[in-house]
RNA sequence: GCGGGUGUAGUUCAGUUGGUUAGAACGCUUCCCUGUCACGGAAGAGGUCGCGGGUUCGAGUCCCGUCACUCGCGCCA
């Protein structure tokens, strides 16, 4: 007989009573009746219900000790089925019992969701992972990346694995670092993303390149933002915009269909037309509108501009070249005072000045700035923004990528409070035409607004235009639901174009060379077209799981301010570590008294 | 770096206008119970009210400072 088990503890049937079998799991729950104890028995696949009778070890046994039992699977008597459990219509009747070990007092509940707080959880993960929720949502995480293999070695691409410990790159976010022993004063830097590789890889001939890829950024977390993250990254070789969208399109969203039912409820998946960046950010605000809410952004800075408009806190806002974006809300003219008055006071705690409103009422504008828009203005007002009657409209006025941005904000918190995001769908598409450049207000220069590897759309021609502001990058965002789930590019492979681009971004050919010359000479010998984009797994893993933040979905992982409550990361090293690594600290003031 | 929220038993939380010995549920301990499946019943243990200072006859409650967690802003080419 085994050792341990003959069957899981997810396993036995009506089919198998009669038979002698081993179990091993834990104690999920006990129900002691004095006379005879029933333990409910857990392991990966399942519950099992097991007797006993007169067993003093059993009736000692804690809650998650582990034990091993033998016995007999029986029927259970009528009426005494339980039609929740696949296992509910047979039990196991103890004959012996093995404790492989005894569970101390758990610190918060497994059997059940006591609510514990994310601190406790993440100290005692081993624990938090026997639950129910976690145990289903990484079991979730492993299929996804199961189908993403599966997706991609069918479309014929081909996965490899690229370094972790690489070279800092100078742009993007700030790199983790790694000290090296054997060349004092150098530093590794762990991956933001394999970039460079995969475009070398393209370089070396490999036209179709995937890796579920680690990655790391040190910046600060936000709750779908982490330090460390895994993405499907991807390129190809040969191939325009419009093939990658095609490849991956098919790729994830066949992901979602075949996991939009996990929570229980099947999601439907849309697939929505691209994007253009500009569009985003005029009509939403945003560069990942939630198409799910159906609200839209409008421009009434003329309105606000004639001379028959009195509001002046507007006006001198306009004056110094700001615009007045607004937003369109429904039927909301009859909600009561504290409907405005909260979305006043969330735009003020979100330092804004506050969120004006008029509201249509009997043809007439209604509300504290109405009395400022004259009837031939308020027509006005109503034939750009589509008012009715009975709808209201929110003002934001500020200088115009502040006042998108905020509008966007806004946007999203009016749905809320009305309450009319549309459920059950995911909606996916791409946007598309990012800008190649933008001005850096801190630095006052032109930078990059994204990837420098893009290939500017209209190439060398278009960068030696007058106006470097206006040139569109091929750089792409797979948007869905509020989230970006994936960013890409066509990639500029021309050492021409790319000293040129690099140059109007204030970037000499001397740092070029040093910083991405081992790339920059792979274009040298021959670089076919190429382009690729990067998902983030554990993004959608969370939206298939229906969870708002990414530490739902990963076994184990730090909180948000990036240390490991279980084993203690980050943490102090050894004299002796520091010297081999020819290293000494220089601590802030407010660490050392602490 | 900045802002909002939270911090009371192992866990989740309640705690009135500042006023007796700080409560509940779950968990835990002991006992009773032969058909439960969130078993039931009886008794009991368990608290640096995050920490420090202040106001007051008196502070979980008010004030100041500080720390931790969390959400967001900045940041994330």
């Amino acid at each position: 007989m085994h050792s341990y088990r003959s069957h899981t503890c997810g396993q036995l049937r009506k089919s198998n009573v009669g038979e002698s079998v081993k179990l091993s799991g834990w104690v999920h729950r006990k129900r002691d009746h004095g006379g005879v104890l029933f333990i409910d028995l857990r392991d990966t696949h399942g519950l099992t219900q097991v007797v006993a009778e007169g067993n003093a070890e059993l009736e000692k046994i804690r809650a998650e000790s582990v034990i091993t039992i033998e016995g007999e699977v029986v029927n259970r008597a009528e009426g005494t089925t339980n039609a929740k459990m696949p296992t509910g219509e047979i039990e196991v009747v103890v004959k012996s019992v093995t404790v492989q070990s005894h569970a101390e007092v758990i610190p918060f509940q497994v059997a059940e969701d006591d609510g514990a707080g994310e601190d406790v959880r993440l100290k005692y993960r081993y624990l938090d992972l026997r639950r129910e929720g976690m145990h289903s949502r990484v079991r979730l995480r492993n299929n996804v990346i199961a189908a993403m293999r599966r997706r991609m070695w069918a479309e014929g691409f081909q996965e490899f694995n690229t370094p972790i410990l690489t070279a800092s790159s100078p742009e993007g976010a700030r790199d983790y670092l790694v000290p090296s022993r054997l060349h004092p004063g150098k530093f590794y830097a762990l991956p933001q993303a394999p970039q460079q590789f995969k475009q070398l890889l393209m370089m070396s001939g490999f036209d179709r390149y995937f890796q579920i890829a680690p990655c790391f950024r040190d910046e600060d977390g936000r709750a779908d933002r982490l330090a460390e993250f895994y993405q499907l990254d991807m390129e190809m070789s040969f191939v325009e915009q419009e093939d990658i969208f095609r490849v991956m399109t098919g790729v994830i969203g066949g992901i979602f269909e075949e996991f939009a039912d996990f929570t229980g409820e099947k999601r439907r998946v849309e697939f929505l037309p691209n994007m253009k960046y500009a569009d985003a950010m005029n009509t939403y605000g945003s560069d990942k509108p939630d198409l799910r809410n159906p609200l839209v952004l409008c421009d009434v800075t003329d309105v606000f501009k004639r001379d028959d408009v009195t509001f002046n806190a507007f006006k001198g806002v306009i004056e110094k070249g700001g615009v007045v974006k607004a937003i369109r809300a429904p039927k909301v003219a009859d909600r009561p005072r504290s409907f405005f008055d909260k979305l006043n006071d969330w735009a003020r705690g979100e330092g804004a000045v506050g969120l004006g409103y008029i509201t249509v009422k009997d043809g007439v504008g209604a509300g504290p700035i109405a009395k400022f828009v004259p009837a031939e203005a308020q027509g006005q007002l109503n034939k750009i923004a589509g008012l009715e009657e009975g709808d209201a409209i929110f003002f934001i006025c500020d200088k115009e990528d502040k006042a998108l941005k905020f509008a966007g904000r806004a946007r999203d918190k009016i749905c809320d409070d009305m309450d009319i995001r549309e459920k059950g769908v995911y909606k996916l598409f791409w946007i598309v035409d990012f800008p190649m450049y933008e001005f850096d207000e801190k630095a006052q220069k032109i930078d990059f607004s994204h990837n420098p590897f893009s290939m500017p759309q209209g190439g060398l021609d278009a960068l030696n235009g007058p106006d470097p502001l206006k040139v569109l990058a091929t750089q792409y965002d797979c948007v869905c639901n509020g989230y970006e789930l994936a960013s890409g590019g066509i990639r500029n492979h021309r050492p021409d174009i790319m000293e040129r681009a690099f140059a109007i971004a204030g970037y000499s050919k001397d740092v070029l060379e040093k910083k991405f010359g081992g790339m920059l000479n792979a274009f040298r010998y021959g670089a076919p077209p190429h382009g690729g984009c990067a998902f983030g797994v554990d993004r959608i893993v969370m939206l298939l799981a229906d969870e708002p933040n990414l530490r739902e979905v990963y076994a184990f992982v730090m909180n948000g301010q990036y240390e490991d409550p279980m084993m203690n990361a980050p943490s102090d090293i050894t004299e002796a570590q520091l010297k081999d690594l020819h290293l000494k600290l220089n601590l802030p003031k407010k660490v050392e008294a602490a």
